[in-house]
DNA sequence: ATTATTTCGGATAATATTGTCCGATTTGGA
DNA sequence: TCCAAATCGGACAATATTATCCGAAATAAT
């Protein structure tokens, strides 16, 4: 459904969200290994996070990753879906046409929409602070061999 | 959502449906041109839809690609993902988690299970001829520029 | 039989995505 | 001031996907 940046963005910023909930400033190395994902291609996925401002960075010794918690419970998944893939899977047509609309559609566009709808509308409801909480109850994990 | 071969399939498979209907067994050539689709790679999904008897292929003079009719009413675009893409659509984890279950499910599980469903839903009972129609009715278009 | 037409299938190339490496830059602390 | 810890950013490598090429095989018509 996702790329696969897409997919460790999503639990990097899980794990920061955990972890900026207490206060606590996480590394690139901490971030990567709570969900077992490749060091430098997270780094990547980072840098795009922060320059989208969904997270902080911040350079130096006992620095890291950090959300704002001002903003924390304002951040939901559409966000950091935008920001890594772009918006194509909103707008796209599902058959890939360029010029897929309301009047000339393809021939799966109407089928397509009401599910693209459900999905954006559960991206743009579904916070991270609420994904990262379920973590911490011990409900849901980010990786499967250890229960972080 | 899908991949480029499987929009491809798609868009062969209902093209190729509109043309079985009036009994008209269809080449590569005409199939490719119908949406614009690169000849040769739309020959390999073809040979992959033919393996998976979701069309038929003819070889020689006259051949080319038809769909059994008695089959027509049936088939379904569940069926062409299912071949070309796999169904690491409806299985898959939505952060690509290898073992993510009910009892043990990532963070998105049960948000994405419903989206899911609901896809897979729209596919099983969204048939090719059903697609074909909207054709041949002039209500949905398999290319932009020139309403096939 | 020969030929022309068509799909089949293997090899290869081009592109996009994923992943790695390493030096540059920032910055807090000794 | 100097050093160490950390992110940044550019180049590069590996892999997957998309796309092309071309000879082989099948087959209908001459």
């Amino acid at each position: 459904m996702f790329s696969r940046a897409c997919e460790y963005g999503i639990k990097a910023t899980i794990y920061i969200a955990m972890q900026s909930k207490e206060a606590r400033r996480v590394s690139l190395k901490d971030i990567a290994g709570s969900s077992n994902a490749p060091e430098a291609f997270t780094a990547k996925i980072l840098q795009i996070l922060a320059k989208a401002n969904v997270i902080n960075s911040v350079r130096g010794p006992a620095g890291g990753f950090e959300i704002d918690p001002s903003q924390l419970n304002l951040l939901n998944l559409s966000q950091i879906v935008s920001a890594i893939d772009g918006d194509e899977i909103y707008k796209g047509c599902g058959l890939g046409l360029h010029k897929c609309s309301e009047t000339q559609p393809c021939p799966v566009h109407h089928k397509f929409a009401k599910i693209r709808n459900d999905l954006r509308h559960m991206l743009e409801t579904t916070t991270i602070l609420e994904l990262a909480e379920g973590i911490s109850k011990g409900e849901t994990y980010l990786k499967r061999d250890a229960p972080l």
